[in-house]
DNA sequence: CTAAACGTTTAGTACGAACTAAACGTAGTA
DNA sequence: TACTACGTTTAGTTCGTACTAAACGTTTAG
């Protein structure tokens, strides 16, 4: 293959790597998706080792959570053991899958983690002087809640707009950018 | 101090711990924060050791790069050598800061290694079937390149939107959402 | 000029997450 | 039945990062 053409995917590969892991994701899942992405055809999981130059069992591991994430499609030949894999190659689908996963996970933990020690504060009967400080804690964790609360609301949002539409919006800054 | 406030005040430490350390940032950073955060009066760095539990040295760092995001604000009384920690409590201020540290840092860095990739092939003088597959990494790269050129924009914009417009946007998903 | 009170920096350490190598389970094949 | 070809799981290792403890530099006070 041509030099040029195997450094470019190499760079991409590893560019790849750089963004899930900045992201909080491992760093073989983008590397794996990177090789994925510039195949014509479906990968074997052995394939992906050869490519990206990590263990089969990390391959394993990442090619799974990639498929979790939407990133990827498993694709089972008849007569034929192997798997073989797909690029999702819908970003905004996929960036729209990470955000629900995001949002789910640990975006409603922070909601409910101020929730609840408002509850404690507000549970709390304080006199004298904790309870100013009682209803100091009350304004400053309601104010957090009420920030995180339009932060889920957005983010919630953008889940549910479909694809069109955000492609429309993406075009629509685009536009206003240039 | 009533128990339930102390309570109350710790658990939403260590949940600003848990929020910070997901989005890559250290877990002593949130903590620090979230003290200073729940104080009628500005924090002296001694008192963020009492009251986080962390050595002199963590806090010294975090609290620095907290004031680099633009998350507290140092404050130098006159006639004390100490320094004193506000928090900032602009939310929608910290997220903008937040947003764009990342964009310029990684988040360009992403469509760089994508575009380069690009060059790499587009210089390529592939001929055959080499010739094929360059095409194709091509149209991918391109693909993908167009996608983050797209997303860069859009948070470019979100950045450059004021105080005041983000609050109206978040209170406009706010209502769609109840 | 010494001592104390700061914040910062540094050397060492601890911890968690992601990887490797290898054992394992399972389903087809001789 | 044994063997092979898979993907998965697990035990152990590596590595990066954030922490601690302590030395350090600097400024103020006695």
């Amino acid at each position: 293959m041509t030099d040029e053409i195997t450094q470019a995917r190499e760079h991409f590969i590893q560019g790849m790597s750089r963004i899930t892991h900045f992201w909080g994701f491992p760093k073989a899942m983008g590397a794996i998706y990177g090789a994925i992405y510039l195949s014509p055809q479906s990968v074997s999981l052995d394939e992906l080792v050869e490519l990206v130059g990590v263990s089969k069992g990390a391959v394993s591991t990442n090619v799974r959570l990639l498929e979790r994430l939407g990133m990827v499609h498993r694709q089972v030949q008849v007569g034929d053991r192997k798997d073989y894999y797909l690029a999702e190659t819908d970003f905004w689908k996929v960036a729209r899958t990470l955000l629900k996963e995001r949002e789910q996970n640990e975006f409603g933990l922070a909601l409910r983690t101020v929730g609840e020690s408002l509850d404690m504060v507000a549970s709390s009967e304080a006199n004298g002087s904790d309870a100013e400080l009682a209803a100091f804690y009350q304004m400053r964790l309601q104010e957090m809640k009420g920030f995180f609360d339009s932060l889920d609301s957005l983010v919630a949002m953008l889940i549910t707009l479909d694809e069109l539409r955000l492609n429309a919006l993406a075009r629509f800054f685009n536009n206003i950018k240039k």
